[in-house]
DNA sequence: AATGAATGAGTATTCATTCAT
DNA sequence: CATGAATGAATACTCATTCAT
């Protein structure tokens, strides 16, 4: 009920809070078409405040996607590798509800702004390979190794490139970015891919569908 | 005495010349970085004569999109339907080639406009799904159904999602915008993926590999 | 009466037009306190055009140094060494105008500039030195030898230090920069320097004065 | 445990090391380009103690004029008029020492500040003319007079115009301040200044040098 | 038809100043 | 007394668009 206090000091919150407005900003807006007043505003500040912590648009737009990336990596990558669950029972869960996040969520967006701003950004880049694109593909390399060492796959050419294995969710992510996914129905899609993976990778054989 | 110019060019040529130049002007600095005056320095024309042509740089856009767009999708789409080639063949051949060629392709580019800029122009994301998306993925559709009809190939779920068959391409497509190709060999990639395919596909069952 | 045209046209112009407008508005309000925006406004054309001929604002005020110096240095130095009348002929008569007129003219406003901005600029400085005091200084040098070799004048620390026969003209030109020459008569000033000057100069001794 | 400053500052002392800190720093970086933090931070102080201080920068600004002139201006104004010793011997002694010092001394900086920013603070510059510019050429004048009545010097324009006497310190200035003195020798200037002037005051004439 | 000079709205960034703590 | 987080007005610079020639 009280009018909001003009000041806040709230020094510790500030760049978090600024870097989530600014993703959620970049996210609508894309990179260029963002405005610096406009996060300031959302995340209410002043954009002298947000000059305070990024020292330039193109600081804060890097500030975001570590910020976005950092947390959401690890939980993945580790779960695949733990051996608390068979590798088919992993891809059928919690890979298959991963990938079928994926076009919702923020590494969406943070796609898109790389393919965006990456030419312009050759260490942000790197930066993404190294946290996200490198170690996921590792992940699901190492998933593909355990599942063979435990005897439930066969040898395929999807140890050799696991992009094959992510490659129908970043389809959904295109579709998504795109067509806002009024035009496919991606669990389904992830559905069926999972399907033919696993048929694919099972040292039974063919199951008669 | 003049200093007449090389070649004289002929009003007819001008929008395509301009689209052209703005096609390469876009596919490097992306649309919000592509200055105007850019494009018309490239096309050899006045910023003022671009203008006669095309009322806004929006205007210009959406005829770059769909001046690329157009001549490139019916090659493929015809031959996909004809009885020239096996099924198969046809994938192993011409629809290897073109996924191979995609990332290097102008419709990469288009890809990474339709991202950036998609949401601020929703008749051209409805003029890609009729032209380009919904096309191919039916052609895709069909060449499927005559595998299966020719006794080529088994009933499987690529019938319903042919999207999982382009799936890496798009992969390809994706790495080559973020990375350039520094981060994969898209032609084994595309290679595996064929091979992986058409096992799946096949009605005689899983090679010995 | 007829309103004035939006468009003027009047490439050619334009650079001196806006040079002059920048000296008047660094003269009155110092480098930083300038606003490209009242240079434009007083030089009658919108801040885009200005940009279109300065790149930056220091670009702008670089040229407006090199405008007001180069002109003004000529004039003065090629007299000084010409034969057309005596050397003393010429301090009292073109030398002593000079040093009267140099606080009220454009030099005093440039020497201003130099001092407050010159730090920030050092090959305007240097610029300064070589297109205006060092030439100066040379020319007096000129001058007093002329005087020595024609038997006019006696040999003096004046050749070796010619920057003491434009030191009073220095203090006027300080005096106007701050005192608005409120506080000293800078004609009499020059004149009893001159009368002191030509004194000790002369061969002849001292005037019984 | 705590960390203790190295000294315990005392609240009187406060006022002095600000405005020391922002005299370092407006002789630095010329008024405009000065920032409140960067003096803060050289007094060691939070910005908002220094407001507590001093209301405005143009306060601070005037504090800095008035604390670095007015220490400095009474010792040379005091013993120009003692009869300690000859007026020839001063000027040859402690005015030529003044002379010589006076390019690298705060009063160049704060004649730099006067040029600067004299057009916008009349009043600071009425206070350095006052106690500065005038007492300066009243002592001058003393000195000339005191000279003549003890019968060392002959009546000259210097009386009226002692501006003359300190003219080629005031170059001497100028240079420091535009050439950090890389073009001439300011001690050989005074020194040949000295002797000139000493000449012509002098009842004897002309030496033959 | 063709030009490019001219415009001005729009935006990132800075910094003197305030005030809750 | 002391702090420094927070503010926002001010300003250099850009670029799509227009229009006199």
């Amino acid at each position: 009920m009280s009018t909001s206090p003009r000041y806040q000091r709230r020094k510790e919150d500030r760049p978090a809070e600024i870097t989530a407005a600014a993703f959620e900003t970049f996210a609508e807006k894309g990179y260029a078409n963002a405005k610096v007043a406009d996060v300031a505003r959302r995340a209410g500040v002043s954009k002298g405040l947000l000059y305070v912590y990024f020292k330039t648009k193109e600081e804060l737009f890097k500030a975001v996607v570590r910020s976005v990336v950092i947390p959401r990596v690890n939980a993945l990558t580790e779960a695949a590798v733990s051996d608390a669950e068979s590798a088919e029972a992993f891809i059928r869960g919690p890979l298959r509800q991963f990938m079928k996040a994926l076009p919702g969520s923020p590494i969406a967006i943070v796609i898109k702004l790389m393919i965006t701003e990456g030419s312009r950004h050759p260490d942000l880049v790197d930066f993404y390979w190294d946290n996200v694109a490198s170690r996921g593909l590792d992940a699901l390399r190492a998933l593909i190794a355990r599942g063979v060492r435990g005897g439930e796959f066969r040898e395929t050419r999807y140890s050799e490139y696991p992009h094959l294995i992510m490659a129908p969710a970043v389809v959904a992510v295109l579709f998504e970015l795109i067509f806002k996914n009024q035009r496919v129905n991606s669990d389904e899609l992830i559905d069926s891919h999972i399907d033919i993976l696993l048929e694919n990778l099972s040292v039974s054989g063919r199951a008669e569908t």
